[in-house]
DNA sequence: GCGTTTGTTCAAACTTTTTTGAACAAACGA
DNA sequence: TCGTTTGTTCAAAAAAGTTTGAACAAACGC
């Protein structure tokens, strides 16, 4: 290291700058709970920023507060309108878009079965059918009661699956 | 092993070998919804060939069933029993041990619940104590009003999310 | 028009996770 | 005891996923 009084240089004095003690805790709680919806990374960082800053922030608040690119910052709020966990802030008479979080959860748990897992479960139906008719073909009679028994297994299943997830909505919806 | 009576090796006519129409849709069926829960592609093959299977299968037929190495049967039949989606069958006067799916929708989803979910609901809860004690800190009121206020919010979706889990358990146990 | 600011895109670099395979251990029969 | 079968471990290779950054586009004021 250097001779004396080092540069302190960095220190933006704005709202701006890196994250603090608070701050951090928050972005890695979200870091933490994206991960196990397995979302990447950097969506858990730009919702926690969001969801603690008194503002709305920028993409460039963003980049500056995490350390990331632009590029990352692009794609991560994309994504995030995308499951409706983040919103654009409207008539500043600013020429940046800038960005607040949704907060209740009934509106991110819903963005997240709309975009997450309702697709799977849709393009899961259309492969059950198939499958069923591969059961249908088996020439073996008993392997293919057997084979019936678990596709129509599979297929309760995503019948379930389908069922709770409004009711799940509606619990958390309050 | 020596001489005459030359190995006539390849071709199983077992029930083993690679895997043929049903069992390879049943596969691709599995790898996509373990990928959903962000498990490795591995556990839903092995899952995959051992839910459509007649008979129970022992480590070496998934190797070859699957092409893939002992060591990823090995961790992949671990971590399943890990879940309780499969289990080792007893009592047949065999050396190998051989395993069976589970195939009731409660034991899966409460094994994933168990094994994937509260250990980070349990984490989750200690960061957001400190996080209650870092907001009361905070020497600004109004800040400290707003901070206070979004970690309030996140202890209750914790709160309320390990309501819903053994709701959820107990809708799907039918 | 031109320069600036703001934001997007996407191939390549990087990171993380998963799989492999060779070495090892345990259990068994001969 | 020894050789064989069965299964586990873990460092290294491969695959998958994420982030970067430079090039590009759009919107704006002058």
């Amino acid at each position: 290291m250097g001779c004396g009084m080092a540069t302190p240089p960095e220190q933006e004095n704005e709202s701006t700058s890196a994250l603090e003690g608070l701050e951090r805790q928050i972005v890695d709680l979200f870091v933490d709970g994206v991960r196990v919806l397995g979302l990447p990374r950097s969506i858990g960082e730009i919702y926690g920023v969001l969801f603690i800053s008194p503002t709305p922030l920028a993409l460039d608040d963003l980049v500056e507060k995490l350390d990331i690119s632009k590029g990352s910052a692009s794609q991560g709020l994309r994504a995030l309108k995308g499951l409706g966990a983040v919103r654009e802030v409207e008539g500043n008479g600013e020429r940046r878009t800038y960005f607040e979080p949704a907060v209740d959860l009934k509106r991110l748990v819903g963005g997240f079965i709309r975009e997450q897992v309702r697709p799977h479960i849709e393009s899961g139906k259309k492969k059950i059918s198939k499958l069923a008719e591969a059961a249908r073909e088996e020439p073996d009679p008993e392997r293919r009661a057997f084979f019936q028994e678990r596709v129509a297994r599979i297929d309760n299943w995503t019948r379930r699956g389908g069922q709770v997830l409004p009711l799940l909505q509606r619990i958390l919806g309050e």
